[in-house]
DNA sequence: TTACAATGTAATCCATCACATTACAGGCTA
DNA sequence: TAGCCTGTAATGTGATGGATTACATTGTAA
C-alpha cells in the first residue's frame, strides 16, 4: 500500500483544480482570465476546472505543464486519483467482478 | 527526467491492451470471450481494447485490477502515457502555449 | 457615484468517446 | 460438419470536454 494513494481511502482525493485555485494562481497573482488566455482556452473552461466541475484532460495537463514548466503527469495523476475514487463510489456497477481464483492467478506471476 | 516515461520520446508508449493481448491472456490461456464475461463487459469492448482501438477507462482499470488483484493505477498509467503521447503528436494545437517567464515562475517555487 | 475588470453560472451547441447490441464472415478444431 | 473464437462494421446512447453567449454580482479605481 502506498501512502500517497491510500492514506485515507474514504476521502476524495484532491482535485487538480483545487491546487490551481488555492495555491498556484494566488501565488502568481494571476487572474483566471489571464490564466485562460495563457493556456489558450476559454475563461469558462478555467472557471469550471478550478471549481472542480470538470476533470483535467490530458490536453489541459500538457497546456498547464508547458506554462508552468512542470510535468503533465503531475497534473494528470491527481485527476487519475479522483477518477479512481469516483469509480470506487459506485460499488454496484462493479460488484459482478470477482478476483480470479489463486490457482489461475498463479499462471500470471509465473509468466 | 524519468527513464520510464522518457526513455524514447519518439516512440508511442505501449498501450495497455497490448499487454493484455500479448502477455496476460496467453499466460492465463484465457479467451477474450471469457475475459469479457469475467469483467462484466461485452466481447466487442474487449476485442477493441486489445486491438488498441479504444483507451482503457478508469472503470476498466478497476475491473481488471479486481480480476487480477493488481492496482488499477498500473493499468491507468499506461493509458495515461499513451494519452500524453497522443497530445504531443498534435503540436499545432498547443503551439500557442508558452512557458511563463522565469521572473513570474519564481513566485511559484518560492511559495 | 460611475465605470470597468473579474468572476460564477446557466444555456446551448458540437465533437468525441466508451459501451452495448446485433450481425456477419473467416478460421480453427474436435 | 458443427461449434467456438475472433475481427469488425453498423447503429444507438449517455457522458463529457470545450466554445460561445449572456447575465448578474462584486470589488476597485477614477
Amino acid at each position: 500500500m502506498s501512502a500517497s494513494t491510500k492514506r485515507n481511502p474514504n476521502r476524495r482525493p484532491t482535485h487538480p483544480g483545487a491546487i490551481l485555485r488555492e495555491d498556484v494562481l494566488p501565488a502568481l497573482k494571476m487572474t483566471q482570465t489571464e490564466f485562460a488566455d495563457l493556456l489558450g482556452v476559454s475563461r469558462v473552461t478555467v472557471s469550471e476546472l478550478l471549481h472542480e466541475k470538470r476533470s483535467l484532460s490530458a490536453e489541459m495537463a500538457v497546456r498547464i505543464g508547458t506554462l508552468f514548466k512542470t510535468t503533465p503527469e503531475s497534473w494528470l495523476r491527481m485527476q487519475e486519483a479522483v477518477d479512481l475514487w469516483e469509480v470506487a463510489q459506485q460499488p454496484a456497477k462493479l460488484a459482478a467482478v470477482k478476483p480470479l481464483p489463486a490457482s489461475r492467478l498463479a499462471d500470471l506471476v509465473a509468466a
